[in-house]
DNA sequence: AGCACGCCGACT
DNA sequence: GTCGGCGTGCTC
């Protein structure tokens, strides 16, 4: 029996490829993207293979076996494989890190029993495949020159289909979709979402109008079996529409013809640990590696986004009405809280607009960005106040659960029932989170129906869907929550949004605070009225409670005039040479001491020159101890996003190079800094 | 990153 | 007496 060697890539920091002899005949030797099990240090693991040579520079002695090969499973094809290698290039990655950690689990384990019953669980599904959309409603005249722009685009074309909510953007995808499909039965399309769970409305509608299609979801909720299920639905090409979130963006489609990209700004297709990729970028490349049409999908894009469409690079498809019959635009109205000064945090406006509400039986919102019941508590007499001991933040106080919880390290205490530093026993909460507005609003309105949607409300799994489940069924009257209630739920009986202190975001640090609040605002109020004006029922109106009534932000909300605002914001950024004209990189370190830290950085900073790269100062992070890791970071920008990847890639060799005990990552566009 | 080896402090 | 803290060394 003759050898050859298998080079695996394996889920590990280190930035090198693995040998291992497999005994084959010559010419039965396992193919480059076939999955193999091998014994790596004093473990078992699943590697990817990324050549096959008769040769190997390894030291013999040092030359394992590899167990075995996954012969089941069609090898993974070289355009995947060349956008897992794009990925891990320009994120700065082993290609290991991005190609394994995105298959199914079970795929990577010792055993192939669970992979063995997938296939055959699989391949006893009925393979009828029937692409005829099942009741196509007709599309306003915007809508359908946008859905045949995207059913007939040729080669690489990237669309920004531009559209308030409610214009009907859904619609517009289904029948690409289904153009798509009509053209090309075999085709498949990938759609990606920001949250599969807050947006279970989008997969009910193309399940229904395309019965005779597999559809298949992958999201990190599913379970392992389902996940493997519906990872090998989409690799063998059974599975014609892919409906995802942004691990999705790294799934295997042989026949992949078209990338739709729903709410493209929201931030949630920036992956936020591990690997940061960014789902949208990437998929952006893909469909020009592959010659297909993308759709990015906004009522209020991305500044990257708005700027290519504004200088050609991208399509740009506009939907300028509500396609829903009769349902307008809520009106926005601000509330000047210097002026109305809020009791129980809510204004008398917004007290006498939740009266009508509910004199008419209609539903109101209340979106408040702050989770707990304050965000600090103080001692009134000594000044004492609720600092984390871990943290450079302060303890949040949740009062259903007698706690004060860091919402940064998960440390968590009871109250106390006097000062630790003054013994006085009168502690006070400042501030105001979703759990305190519950608790004056019910004081205000003890009949209402009150529902508080946010991350602690719904900790349990299946819980948010339970509760917008409650909402729908018209059994609230007022729902409270943060930014998890702003998105994707239409709900038909909301005739009111009331958003309580938004102004922080106006004086951040982060030069995206801005256009984040933007994105926010428009899209939670979008949750009012969307159903249309039927006889009796109020305006839709959305109140937002602030004490800078006169900022152009609010201006810009106030005229549901994103396209302004974006151009102002564009004009910002390029006279501050910032994204999307400046590229940039972040090197984070952590260290107990900040000295450390800042000293790694200081040394990394020295390590490497470019003219055309500029590496600012060492400065320690805004939220700098972090369960008592003391933090700084470095940004590095280019005008020139090729001369960023050369700079980064030597710099990466150095920085591997250099021995530290301070922990370090790298970030490329970073989207917090 | 895992995972093991290795050498010093407070607990069943 | 041990459990366990994290330093440091290696992975074909």
């Amino acid at each position: 029996m003759s050898y050859c060697i298998l080079q695996v890539a394996l889920d590990t920091p280190l930035d090198s490829w693995f040998d291992y002899r497999w005994p084959c005949a010559p010419g039965e030797e396992p193919q480059v993207g076939q999955l193999a099990l091998v014994d790596f240090g004093r473990r078992e693991a699943v590697g990817l293979i990324v050549a096959v040579k008769r040769e190997s520079d390894v030291p013999p002695e040092k030359l394992k076996d590899a167990i075995a090969v996954r012969t089941q499973l069609a090898p993974l094809s070289p355009t995947w494989l060349a956008l897992a290698q794009f990925a891990a290039d320009y994120y700065q990655r082993p290609l290991g890190e991005v190609a394994l950690p995105g298959l199914p689990k079970n795929l990577r384990v010792g055993t192939t029993v669970p992979l063995d019953r997938a296939i055959k669980k699989l391949a006893k599904q009925e393979a009828v495949h029937d692409p005829a959309p099942a009741g196509m409603p007709v599309l306003n005249p915007a809508q359908q020159l946008a859905a045949d722009a995207i059913g007939s685009a040729q080669g690489f074309a990237p669309m920004l289909l531009y559209g308030v909510t409610g214009s009907g953007k859904t619609e517009v995808y289904l029948q690409a979709c289904a153009q798509v499909l009509a053209r090309e039965p075999d085709a498949q399309i990938l759609v990606m979402v920001p949250e599969i769970n807050l947006t279970p409305q989008l997969e009910g509608n193309i399940r229904a109008r395309f019965p005779g299609v597999m559809v298949a979801t992958l999201h990190s909720s599913l379970a392992e079996g389902e996940r493997m299920l519906h990872w090998l639905a989409a690799h063998e090409g059974r599975a014609r529409i892919v409906l995802g979130t942004r691990l999705a963006i790294l799934a295997s489609l042989p026949r992949l013809r078209l990338i739709v990209i729903d709410e493209e700004h929201d931030p949630s297709y920036k992956q936020q640990e591990g690997l940061r990729y960014s789902a949208r970028d990437l998929a952006v490349w893909r469909a020009h590696q592959l010659g297909i049409p993308i759709v990015l999908g906004s009522a209020t894009p991305s500044l990257e986004t708005w700027h290519h469409a504004q200088s050609g690079r991208y399509r740009k498809l506009e939907l300028r009405e509500r396609a829903v019959k009769d349902a307008v635009l809520p009106r926005v109205r601000l509330v000047d809280t210097e002026r109305d000064r809020p009791r129980e945090g809510l204004s008398s406006q917004l007290v006498a607009a939740l009266r009508q509400r509910m004199e008419r039986g209609e539903q109101s919102l209340l979106f408040l960005n702050r989770r707990g019941y304050a965000p600090v508590i103080t001692c009134e007499a000594c000044g004492w106040i609720s600092n984390c001991t871990r943290c450079s933040s302060f303890m949040v106080l949740h009062k259903p659960e007698h706690r004060l919880r860091c919402h940064h390290c998960s440390l968590e205490l009871r109250i106390p029932r006097a000062c630790p530093d003054c013994g006085n026993v009168d502690l006070q909460p400042l501030g105001r989170g979703t759990q305190r507005v519950e608790e004056g609003l019910q004081a205000m309105f003890p009949e209402a129906r009150i529902l508080r949607i946010d991350a602690d409300s719904t900790r349990r799994k299946g819980s948010a869907q339970a509760a917008f489940d409650s909402v729908h069924r018209g059994e609230v009257d007022i729902l409270v929550g943060t930014q998890m209630v702003a998105k994707g739920h239409d709900f038909k009986k909301l005739t009111l949004v009331g958003v309580l202190n938004p102004d922080t975001a106006l004086f951040s640090q982060d030069y995206r605070a801005s256009e984040r609040l933007f994105a926010q605002l428009m899209q939670v109020a979008g949750r009012a009225g969307r159903a249309g004006r039927g006889e009796g029922a109020s305006e839709s109106e959305v109140l937002i409670q602030t004490r800078y009534a006169t900022d152009p932000l609010y201006a810009a909300v106030v005229n549901h005039d994103y396209e302004r605002f974006a151009g102002s914001l564009l004009a910002e950024r390029k006279q501050a040479a910032l994204p999307p004209f400046m590229y940039q990189a972040l090197l984070r370190a952590e260290a107990r001491q900040l000295a450390d830290a800042i000293g790694f950085l200081e040394s990394a900073r020295e390590l490497l020159v470019s003219e055309a790269v500029f590496i600012n100062d060492p400065i320690p992070m805004t939220m700098t101890r972090v369960h008592n890791m003391e933090r700084a970071q470095l940004l590095v920008e280019s005008s020139s996003r090729p001369a960023l990847q050369a700079f980064l890639k030597a710099w990466m060799a150095d920085l591997r190079a250099m021995k530290t005990r301070v922990r370090w990552s790298l970030e490329v566009d970073p989207l917090d800094i």
